[in-house]
Formats: C-alpha cells, structure tokens, sequence
DNA sequence: GGAACCGGGCTCTGCCATGGGT
DNA sequence: ACCCATGGCAGAGCCCGGTTCC
C-alpha cells in the first residue's frame, strides 16, 4: 500500500491541512514507523494464527520477533497438538502465551514429546501441563539437554514416581541446563557435607523429593538461606540436618528477604508472648512451615487462638494448628465454644484434623450436650 | 473406638534481564 | 540491531487420612 493511500485509508488527509507543520513531520515520522513494523511482520503468519484463535496483541508483545519470521511451523504445531488430544482452544493458549513453539520443527516435536512420555504415562497428562505452562515444554530447543536431565535425575536415585512427579509439578526443571541442576544438586551435597552428614547423595535426594520446586530456585537464594537459617536457629548441625532434609525442605524456596522478615517477625511475636529463643527453635524443629507464613496472617491466626482461651503454650505443643487456614480455625473455634469445649481440659488438638473428623467430633459434643 | 502421630497430597507461572550468536 | 536460549525473580499454605497407640 502506497503512503497517501494510507493516510487516505486512516482520514488523515483531512486532519493534515490542520496540523503544524512539526506535528505533520511527527505524524509522518510516526506512520513510516508504523507501516515498517507492519511490513516486517509476516502478514500471511498472522492470518493464520487469527484463524487459529491465537491473540496476536499478547503474542507480539510477548516474542514480536516470532511474528517477523518468514518460516514458522503453525500448522505442523496445530496438528500435533491436535493428534495428542488438544482441543483448538488449547493449542491458541499455548501460542499465545509462549509464541516461540511455532518455530519448532515437527520433528523436534515428535522428539521432546517422546522424551517427555518416558516420564508419563499418557499423551493428556503432557497437554494438561502444556496448557498450565507452555513455556516449561517450548522455552529450550534442545532435546539432548531434556534427555541429560532425565538420566541425571534418575542417576540421583530418584525413582520413577518422583521424576512424574518432578516434571508434573515444576517442568521446568527439565528446561534447565542440566549443568544448572547439577549445580544445585552439588550444593545440596556440599551443605550435608559441611554438617557433618555422611550420605550426600541420600541428603539431596531426600530435600528434591520433599521440595519439587528446589531446582527451578537459584543456587544463591537456597546457599544464603542455608547460612541465614545456621547462623540465625543456633541448632547443633545434626539438627539442622534433620530440620533441611525433614520439614524444613520447603522453605529454602522463600526468598531470602521474605525468610529473614518471616522469622524476625515470629521471634518478635513470641518474645511479645512471653516465649523464648529457645521455644523458637523447637517450633521451627516441630513445625518449620510456620517460616511460609506472612506476619500479618500468622498474627491472626495466633490472636484467634489466644482469643478463644487456649494458651501459648499449648500452640507451641501443638503448632500444626497454625497449618489451618484463618476462616477454618475461627469456625472450629466457634462451634467449640458453642458446646463449651474446654480447651483447658481436652487440649487443642481437636484442631489438628481434618474436616470429616472434626465434624464427626463435633456431632458427638453436640449429642452430648 | 477414639486420639495421637506422622507423612503425604495438592501446589507455580509469566515476566524480565542478560549474554551469545548472527 | 536483533533474536534466541537461559537464569532468575515475585509471592507466600491448607488439608487429609493411614497407622499406631492407649
């Protein structure tokens, strides 16, 4: 399309007579701009992936150099998907959310595909993550790195239900260059070696399978919160030992920052309390997830307990009770004291369970009454 | 038969920065 | 100058039930 037919096309010749003469050069500068960008992008691609159902808005704002590509394999990618049981929907999702899957060749599909499906047992599976998360499939083009990473995982002794469960929960561990993860995992070891731990190998493969995200974390967070949490609890290695490998796997994934106001907040709290470094520690022993909640919440959830009559100590007997949501605890609590539940007496620990048993329970006070 | 112990199941992507390659 | 591949980041819990113990 010529210039003026543009501008004829967008009603600026009757806007350009009214302009300065600055403000028709911006206008022209602006147009040339426009039309360039337009000429660079594949007109026949978009068209194909407007038919698709793909929002080409977020796809170029996402990878605009995908759209500018004079091959590109959309269809090729529509069929396969389309043969492992994505439904159209699905497929427009996964470019649009990661537009560089169009650029992967058939058989570079067939052969990441085959590779994932050693991990799982069926083709859905596979389009149930895709959908959840197509950059962890797309993101790497390279198939022989995939295939390093599942021999060296499995070389790490974990078995088949862990890999599933690795790739199902975070996939993209298996984008990873498998020198990243092996990073990880030499840090793991160094950590159990350096207190004073004598299966390396068991204490790495014991906090991957407890914590499926650690290996999608940096190497720098997991390191500074190791130091931060040895250098802060004052616990003797061997316990520090139990607490990474136990419970306590899960929280090397919080960001530093968050791990250090987390726990700063919970000692002010105790110590507020009456509690101290000490009752700190066993709580984090018993019960490290405490670590995950925000101050703001645990606060609450402390309060309500207080609230209700049952004592500090008996929470930091009991600490699980911290793992029920802020809602859930104040209608245990309510229906409790509906019945004149005595804390005092019973304890707490008709808190910790689940719903069912907790209803069963309470069907029995309230007969009772 | 009920309480207590204990481990396990779910769950987390989508964006930005960077460096290398062309 | 641009794109690709890759690393890193933010944000921040809840619930269930098998088994053992008493």
């Amino acid at each position: 399309m010529a210039l003026p037919q543009i501008w004829a096309s967008l009603g600026l010749q009757r806007i350009l007579p009214q302009q300065s003469l600055l403000a028709s050069l911006q206008w022209v500068r602006t147009l040339v701009s426009y039309t360039q960008t337009s000429n660079d992008e594949n007109r026949l691609l978009l068209k194909n992936l407007k038919m698709l159902g793909v929002d080409v808005k977020m796809a170029r704002k996402r990878q605009p150099g995908v759209l500018k590509k004079a091959i590109t394999n959309e269809h090729g990618l529509v069929s396969f998907l389309q043969t492992k049981g994505a439904s159209r929907e699905v497929v427009a999702g996964i470019i649009t959310r990661f537009p560089r899957s169009i650029t992967r060749s058939g058989e570079h599909l067939e052969e990441r595909w085959q590779l994932w499906r050693s991990v799982f047992q069926s083709d859905s599976e596979i389009v149930s993550i895709l959908n959840r998360s197509p950059e962890s499939f797309f993101r790497s083009s390279d198939n022989d790195n995939l295939e390093k990473n599942i021999v060296f995982l499995g070389s790490l002794g974990l078995d088949s239900k862990d890999l599933h469960r690795l790739l199902t929960t975070a996939p993209r561990t298996f984008s990873n260059s498998v020198e990243l993860n092996r990073q990880m995992v030499d840090l793991l070891q160094d950590v159990c070696l350096s207190l004073g731990g004598t299966d390396p190998s068991q204490f790495a493969k014991a906090i991957i399978s407890r914590n499926l995200y650690i290996l999608i974390r940096s190497t720098k967070r997991v390191k500074s919160n190791v130091e931060f949490l040895q250098s802060s609890l004052g616990l003797k290695n061997s316990d520090l030992l139990v607490l990474l490998q136990g419970n306590g796997a899960e929280i090397l994934d919080l960001s530093h920052e968050i791990l250090k106001r987390n726990f700063r907040m919970l000692q002010e709290k105790l110590d507020s309390l009456g509690g101290t470094k000490e009752d700190a520690n066993k709580l984090l022993m018993n019960y490290a997830s405490i670590l995950f909640v925000s101050p703001g919440r645990l606060s609450d959830k402390l309060d309500c307990l207080l609230k209700a009559g049952i004592t500090v100590r008996q929470i930091m007997e009991k600490p699980k009770v911290l793992d029920f949501s802020l809602e859930n605890l104040m209608w245990r609590l309510d229906e409790l004291t509906k019945v004149g539940y005595d804390f005092n007496q019973n304890g707490i620990a008709v808190l910790d369970s689940s719903r069912k048993r907790f209803e069963a329970k309470l069907e029995k006070l309230n007969s009772e009454v």
